[in-house]
DNA sequence: TTTCCTGCAAACTCTTTGCATATGG
DNA sequence: CCATATGCAAAGAGTTTGCAGGAAA
């Protein structure tokens, strides 16, 4: 690993994404600017970017034009409302992944090898359907 | 259905997408261009919208920044090479698609109405791995 | 003391919009 | 006719980048 020095805005994103629930990068870039107004948009892009190419959190997008950080970078999926744009995590069992996995195949028989995939889910949470 | 006159415009990009391979916006626009240079962008991408809405087409995301768009409009999801960008349609088995629906009910027990939702893979394609 | 990181501003990409004009039904 | 569609240019959102100075190790 080669990006990794300990800087105070690389764990002020760390912190953020860590707290905030599925947040884009402006969310992440409001919420240290409330306490550190000096750090620039620019290296909270910069640091999202470091800290998903370490692993440590995960980057996805819902079809929304900004892009998402989740701070569990794991295996697992989500549903965004359409109402209020919120995020919620879908875990998958075992099972169900390896269901998955025949997709895979059925791509690797096409001679595409397949590194990662993702599922979005689209709808209406409980708190938008009052 | 509201949106329903026929311009030469709207059949240009009709018939982009249904003869490129899941073009963007711009490949869309840059093929009709050849022929007819005076269709402006802002058609390209109302008329995407038009035919996206009356169900004609579809419309996904890969991941990357521009959206894409797909001439066949039924069920089905995407591999994307992470070398060209070229992307294949992938087709679930029902036993797979019933998989996903098991991720539907888990989100509807909490309250959440899934609408729609979409797969990606990413990968590498077979002429790339040269 | 070297390599990585930062802030700033400008640039870039993709997409949408306002407006005056044109056109299909 | 007149609602819808068009072309143009400008605006908008999100993100990236070049650069000169600054700070970890």
């Amino acid at each position: 690993m080669i990006k990794d020095r300990n800087t105070i805005q690389r764990d002020l994103v760390r912190h953020a994404v860590s707290v905030l629930p599925h947040p884009t990068a402006e969310e992440v870039y409001a919420s240290i600017y409330q306490k550190h107004p000096s750090v620039s948009k620019a290296t909270v892009y910069r640091n999202l970017g470091v800290l998903v190419d370490k692993g440590e959190i995960m980057r996805f997008t819902t079809g929304e034009a900004s892009v998402r950080y989740d701070h569990n970078p794991s295996r697992h999926y989500h549903a965004q409302c359409e109402g209020c744009g919120c995020v919620i995590d879908v875990f998958l069992a075992e099972e169900e992944e390896e269901t998955i996995q025949k997709a895979v195949a059925q791509l690797a028989q096409k001679g595409f090898t397949t590194v990662d995939y993702s599922m979005i889910f689209r709808g209406v949470c409980k708190a938008c359907k009052s």
